[in-house]
DNA sequence: ATTAGCACTCATCGCCCGAGAGTGCTAACA
DNA sequence: TGTTAGCACTCTCGGGCGATGAGTGCTAAT
């Protein structure tokens, strides 16, 4: 490709992008500084066309860069745009502060996404098997209820309220807490803990109501999958023109509702490892519905072989440049974040399992 | 007010609530079994507009009901509309299912609203005290470091993970607890415990590090105030014909931004007491963006004095009876699981143990 | 190879007008 | 006196029409 030809068409791109209008030979030629005249551009721009890089959404309407035209922008073109500087410490902070747990980072990232990028975010976590149950503890809350906290191999925590009968003393619950603990830790959660926890009635034959209590929790939470996607910044694509019309807002927001599709979409881009952002455009995502966007997507990893996606769905007019950065950003200031707080799990406590082999071990070089 | 405009009335804004078009005498005459004829019916709306519960869009349009008629609606002639079930247990389960913590049942009860409702969920957590510090407690993870959980008043947990020295036998690790915990119990988050610890570099003054490590992380805790509010829903606004206008949306949501605000919307309603919603309408709500908008309130609490609130904001023409038993149904249960009375409710337990009958306990004052 | 000139296309906007829905008023009616 | 039929009137909505103007492609000159 004529670099000439480069030009205008990085600076069609670039003036659609910020204009969201159809961008026409003489703007062109009047605004960037490209020195020929506007016939002279309008011969590259049909060339363009001809070669698919361009669309023109009537005869007598300017040029809007076509699928195969942002990806050569996005593959070829980015590096020369202005850049956007954001504060790594900064992201990471916020991340590292509201961090209790993954989930709430991973939640976290999405609305740091969003607000970052004006766009609609996405976070899925993948792969994370059941949590098996490190420790049990319990706080008295008052002479009837308690406080039981479950903590994961993970540091996932799950508390609950659960009842206590009349007149417990201190020290006994603190003795429940111990059996409860030993006898639960290394069950998988919700699992096989019900055959456990059945021994412990013989232990706290007295307290069976409590022993219930537990059991019943338990196997609510095992009915309860844990979350693994989180959609944030729906309103933004409003501030985005070609959201203007509602229906078609109403329907990328529709698509969204299916889980299954978003996995479907942070799957796809398939093209990425470590560290790289991926850029789905368009017909790309193989979603009707979203032929008008793009999509940008990076990975996040932590320790106990969990992974995730996160991603930033926004027009195809988005600002890749700062898109594709700060997803890079929050990608690698998650995984950052996620050793550092959560790296209890060094590899070897995982291969003592027996069957269970860990196959991805990305490189968690922690701060 | 006479019956018979009782019952135009009525009828108008039912039909208001299902066609979102402005209601004419002949549409009304015929629909409904009113058994009047039009003009009979024109009078009467004349009456009504005069009277204010009707408005006119335009001269030759239909009648739309004011914030007055939406207030009488809802005032006095809800009690004949149809009524839509809703299961209180499958509310009870989904939040009960979710709930790890406090936030997760209030997050997860915005979620529920909005589904439910197809409506713009708010929720916010009030008792914004900083949170006291009930006990903490340590999970060793491996020889090298821990897991530190801090239980709040209200249940809320937080974790750090934390170097250890080399060689801290488990029961060194426990006087350590036990000691942080006596230290810090009562202290607000982050607050004056930092004059607390210090006292702890006494006891356990060869940890030094390891207690300047809590110290860190609880000042960075303190920075972070915990999250209040949640919005959830959004989209759903879309779906109503009220919003097709695309600016319009973006202003609600748009003020929805201001956290400020939106505790302003959860406060306003102030008619409340135990259970009981509250209803504003139009511009009962004082906020310019949301006059077409009404909001539809109910406090919840938790124990540890934590009181909160949720709400459903909708057009004017919402649904007023399904939307006003969501929300009361939402917030009881929220109520109930936060409580953890719900313990008591499991079917298991309930056949297993004649004995301790569980006593159905609303309102409750311990803490 | 570039550019100026020109005819042509086509979306957009303002305008007008007819159709239709709905009203208020008046007069007749039970 | 309350209700109803009839009627003139108002106002929105949607379609048709022409002017406008941005933008193009082509051709011929540089």
């Amino acid at each position: 490709m004529d670099p000439r030809k480069q030009k205008v068409l990085q600076a069609i791109i670039d003036d659609y992008i910020r204009t969201a209008e159809p961008v026409g030979s003489r703007t062109l030629a009047r605004a960037h500084g490209l020195g020929v005249s506007p016939a002279t551009i309008r011969n590259e721009m049909a060339d363009l066309e001809q070669m698919g890089y361009l669309e023109q959404p009537h005869t007598s309407a300017g040029r809007v860069p076509s699928d195969k035209g942002y990806r050569y922008y996005v593959d070829s073109l980015l590096a020369s745009a202005t850049d956007a500087e954001v504060s790594r410490e900064a992201v990471r902070r916020v991340l590292a502060i509201k961090a209790r747990m993954i989930e709430d980072v991973t939640r976290q990232a999405a609305r740091l996404l969003a607000e970052m990028t004006d766009c609609l975010a996405l976070a899925s976590q993948a792969g994370a098997q059941p949590v098996r149950i490190r420790a049990v503890r319990v706080v008295p809350l008052d002479p009837q209820r308690a406080l039981l906290i479950v903590v994961g191999e993970d540091g996932s925590l799950r508390s609950k309220t659960v009842q206590l009968g009349p007149d417990l003393p201190a020290d006994e619950l603190e003795r429940i807490a111990a059996a409860l603990s030993g006898r639960l830790e290394g069950a998988t959660f919700g699992g096989s803990s019900l055959g456990r926890l059945r021994g412990l009635q013989g232990e706290l034959g007295q307290f069976r109501q409590l022993v219930d209590q537990v059991l019943a929790w338990l196997g609510e939470q095992q009915q309860a999958p844990p979350e693994r996607l989180w959609v944030d910044g729906a309103r933004n694509l409003l501030n985005q023109p070609e959201f203007h019309d509602v229906p078609k807002a109403q329907a990328v927001l529709a698509a969204l509702e299916h889980e299954q599709l978003v996995d479907q979409l942070l799957g796809v881009p398939g093209t990425v490892e470590g560290g790289a952002v991926a850029v789905a455009i368009g017909r790309e995502l193989h979603v009707q519905e979203m032929e008008d966007c793009s999509l940008v997507t990076a990975l996040y990893v932590a320790p106990g072989s969990v992974v995730g996606r996160i991603g930033v769905l926004g027009p195809k007019r988005m600002n890749y440049r700062t898109v594709m950065k700060v997803v890079e950003l929050v990608a690698s200031s998650m995984t950052t974040v996620l050793a550092g707080e959560d790296a209890l799990q060094e590899p070897g406590s995982q291969s003592k399992e027996p069957g269970s082999e860990s196959k991805e071990d990305p490189a968690d070089g922690g701060a």
